[in-house]
DNA sequence: CAATATCCGTCAATCCATAAAATATAGTCA
DNA sequence: TGACTATATTTTATGGATTGACGGATATTG
């Protein structure tokens, strides 16, 4: 069923249909009407295969995501979602697994008119390839070192001086870093930050440790310290999965927090605001960093020339229940 | 960019180029290697759009998701995903919100060949469209009540049997289920195998309740059960996050899981292995769910016609640290 | 009633790849 | 040399929609 049936069944030209389908100004009320009804009754939609052949357009966003169950990327994504939609656009995620297999599909001009990636791991590979297939394309989450690409992120480094200033400010002086793995450039922004913070304030670093962003990693690295008696008063985590395994090392070892020792973490995933104790985190601006992205991606598709900037975005501390005074001994 | 020039480039003609992308085994070696060798030098790939429209195939199968951030779904997508990749099909998910624009963007044959619905709600309306366009697709941890549609779940009949079968066996009689919403038809499934198995040990239900599948809810429900003094020794949650709730609205008032009550939950979400208590759960069959989806689902695609049944798929109870005998009083 | 808009149809071209049929060019072998 | 294979080419059609040019048919207006 094509468009050509809509023509017979509504008694009019195909090109008049096709008027009505793109919304062409020259068409009467009463023709318009038919063909809509015509549409209706046939169960018709354009086929879009053809459309974008014809059109060079696929009116379809990629977007390429490693991890998604996760409550901050969750936001991200919703975010895009939505704002797509409200451009008339539609999203098409895929899983960027090991094997990039996925990937390859997506980053095609006939498939998408444009790919936002979401991931915390540079990728150039991926870079210059849409580069070369000149797919427009914009960072969420995600910087490049030494290349011009529009990209979103937070302010990693800003999120760790709040952090690690708001420890402080309940006078601590004896702060850790735990940070995630020391290839993301997020951890070393973090780190940044928490080292600025305590320059300021004429501290030390207490110790910093790299380890996954996991609970597990978290754990084990808290328990390490336990057992080499070499505990600082407050840590501030590079993410809110370490954090929580650095509280269950702790409750396990009968230290409690915030009592013993203070716990920061970061990207507030869901339910840390909700269980003893309430975490102290590090939120990211999804809503906004999703907003900008689509912005700029809109602004790509649409030929504007843009200065590839990084365009950071300001984190906001939640301050819980598992960052309190230094406990005086 | 197209077919024609790397036709010129290589000094072939079209239809030998079209031969090469497509394996034909009539092209001489020799020239099959200039065909690709010329493809490589112009990065062509073969436009998707044209390819779809002249085979009537697409080679993407599109899966619509309600959530993303639950680690049931998250298994269930990359079980998926990995094994469309196999066959040689690409996934592209969908979100389906409230708006369902998401939805209509995937759900047409010239976009992708099949459809997978992994959603908990019975979406009637999308089972009608996707039958009126005559679409493949298969069901994922979902079932429709009167339709025969091909759909994959788990037993949770099953589920709710054993949870409550072990929390007999620690000898529980005062046995109380949470559910989720009960519009879920999962939800009443548990719910008639918790009952089957009081009544098989000859004991009568403590109570049922209905809340969200959200940790909130579950914290209230326990929370209210609390000020009503109307406490069993051992809950039934109708998912993790709602176990999740319990234990803590009775840890904040100093009651012990599970010394002093036992809890069970449902879907093994992350971390809940790995906190105090850990918590005892039912594990569904995801791979499994995922891996037989997708073989239903090409099977649909290649015309097999077949029974639409509902397979239904074994949990497995974990046992951890969040359930215990009974305290004798 | 004539002049001008407005609307609609026809025609043809385009997007790009695939596919079938018929023809053409090698090269191989007897 | 003639017959035969294996491989290429040319040609034409197909899939479904969009687009521009152009002309004819209404409808509107003065």
């Amino acid at each position: 069923m094509n468009i050509h049936d809509v023509a017979k069944k509504s008694g009019l030209s195909v090109v008049t249909v096709s008027r009505v389908i793109n919304n062409s100004p020259s068409v009467r009320e009463g023709n318009r009407r038919k063909v809509l009804s015509a549409m209706e009754e046939l169960n018709y939609q354009p086929n879009s295969a053809a459309r974008s052949l014809v059109r060079g357009k696929t009116g379809v966003i990629g977007m390429s995501i490693t991890n998604f169950n996760d409550s901050f990327y969750d936001r991200v994504i919703r975010v895009v979602n939505r704002k797509l939609a409200e451009q008339g656009y539609f999203l098409a995620l895929s899983i960027a697994e090991n094997e990039d297999e996925g990937v390859n599909f997506l980053f095609q001009k006939d498939r998408v008119d444009g790919i936002i990636l979401l991931s915390p791991i540079e990728e150039k590979e991926y870079v210059e390839e849409l580069k070369r297939k000149n797919i427009p394309f914009v960072l969420l989450d995600n910087q490049l070192q030494h290349e011009d690409v529009p990209s979103v992120v937070v302010d990693n480094y800003q999120g760790g001086y709040e952090a690690t200033k708001h420890l402080i400010g309940l006078g601590h002086t004896q702060i850790a870093y735990i940070g995630g793995p020391s290839v993301f450039l997020s951890v070393a922004e973090r780190k940044r930050g928490y080292v600025q913070a305590l320059d300021e304030a004429g501290l030390t670093p207490f110790g910093t440790e790299y380890c996954g962003f996991t609970v597990s990693s978290g754990y084990e690295v808290a328990k390490r310290w336990i057992r080499e008696d070499k505990l600082p008063t407050a840590i501030f985590s590079g993410d809110d999965f370490i954090a929580l395994g650095v509280v269950q090392a702790l409750r396990e070892e009968g230290i409690l927090v915030p009592q013993d020792i203070s716990v920061v973490g970061f990207d507030d995933q869901q339910f840390v605001g909700e269980f003893y104790p309430r975490l102290t985190t590090v939120r990211q601006p999804e809503a906004q960093m999703g907003s900008i992205g689509v912005d700029l991606l809109m602004k790509l598709i649409n030929g504007e020339v843009m200065p590839a900037v990084v365009t950071k975005l300001a984190p906001q501390l939640l301050v819980r229940e598992s960052t309190a005074s230094v406990r005086l001994t």
